[in-house]
DNA sequence: CGCACACTTGAACCCCCTCAACCCAAGTGG
DNA sequence: CCACTTGGGTTGAGGGGGTTCAAGTGTGCG
């Protein structure tokens, strides 16, 4: 009999850096009985701004997108989450934001009252949860600053040093970083027009910091520049 | 022997709307006993951007600006922190952002130790931290929304919108709103310069939105139509 | 009074947006 | 196999919203 049937979560590739981490070995049956897997399609959404917040997520697999929409179409992406990512933190009844797999993914849902049991049940998750959201917090704060005070270069770079520093620790050949996201959903993430990603894009390469091998897929060849830019120097 | 100079809790003007509102009466005592209480002065920085992270604080009084600068002076404000509110939520050892009060205030502070006890004896603190930061979470992605994809017609009329709503609810006259940040906090804030503000500000006063009797308060003429702009109709 | 500081208002400029054309790769179907 | 479509990306030209620079207007306070 399979044992990853019945225990999904020790085989998780999120298992580790997800808040699940501040659960033991030994009660991680547990946690596998209150969670339901769900694949998401390339584009599909699953939490729709406004609704009725009844479930929390937890990204196993693949990049899922969080934005807010104006009437008329406007669209902020507020993050990209990928593996190992918690979902859904609202104290209100309903979703404060949208979220969409920009790739093909798999969340983990949790139901409000379920997660409620856990969180009675193991105090390090709460703490954990706590943790995770200061680190958002801090964050939003970060991006507050990109999109009240810096140029569209310096967008461009932090959000390439962001990448490579929130990167897939491991298969790391040179500084390349995977950009599952299109450059419409770069530009809704750093308040700019596709045109102006693709621009800045197009001049880092001519100057030699960057390379760009594919449309998901850029190397970093002058990292320290690219930092200075980010931060606002020169 | 007077009562509140063992208990200041208990008179606090920010009981009640605070995270201290998760502790019982009878237990008044002992938060007051690791408070301390700190007064400011107009202009006064009390958390430095960078700096180890060795207490938090309450703002009790007065109202305090948090923000980010990029090294050429360039500020952010990622929130205006009147009574009540929490600061200084951090995983990370250091300060991710720096607090100055913009008006006579005053703070309870309280050491990292000392709160860690404190949530230790009181798990309802924890769970109300939690709540706090999940609701400051959805603030900055409101925020985040207004910052890459609003005009700033949009923006200021958010702002305002904002401020009526979460206005200290009591005193009221009309639609009143105290400014006690100037025009370039409003701006540092909402990502545009004093001057765009200031414009704004006369436009919507010559349209008869609102009304200006002095620089630290406006009056909201024509609520509906203001939300409606903030929203992003029209 | 007169200085300081915040705010307002005007004019010119510029960075980024808008609009438009084009490129390219991946389907799709006759 | 090729014509056609579709979606994402690039590049260019022109325009506009907000900034920059600069001058002027209160207003509180010594």
């Amino acid at each position: 009999m399979p044992q990853h049937e019945h225990d999904p979560c020790s085989s998780c590739a999120a298992r580790g850096y997800s808040v699940c981490s501040a659960i033991d070995d030994k009660d991680l049956g547990r946690l596998a009985a209150t969670a339901v897997v769900r694949d998401l399609a390339k584009g599909e959404t699953f939490i729709e701004e406004g609704d009725s917040a009844s479930d929390f997520f937890n990204v196993t697999r693949g990049t899922v997108k969080l934005y807010k929409l104006l009437p008329d179409g406007r669209q902020q992406v507020t993050g990209f989450a990928g593996a190992g990512h918690f979902l859904g933190l609202a104290v209100s009844n309903t979703y404060a934001f949208s979220a969409e797999a920009i790739e093909q993914s798999r969340v983990c849902r949790f139901s409000r009252p379920k997660l409620r049991e856990l969180l009675h049940d193991f105090p390090a998750l709460e703490e954990r949860l706590l943790q995770t959201a200061c680190n958002e917090l801090v964050a939003a704060q970060e991006q507050m600053l990109l999109l009240g005070r810096k140029t569209a270069r310096e967008r461009v770079a932090s959000f390439l040093v962001a990448r490579l520093e929130t990167g897939i620790p491991c298969v790391n050949p040179s500084d390349a970083i995977a950009l599952p996201m299109t450059r419409g959903e770069i530009a809704d993430y750093l308040g700019l027009t596709i045109e102006t990603v693709s621009r800045t894009f197009s001049r880092f390469k001519a100057e030699k910091r960057i390379a760009i091998p594919s449309n998901t897929e850029v190397v970093i060849l002058d990292r320290p520049w690219l930092s200075g830019i980010a931060a606002g120097l020169q």
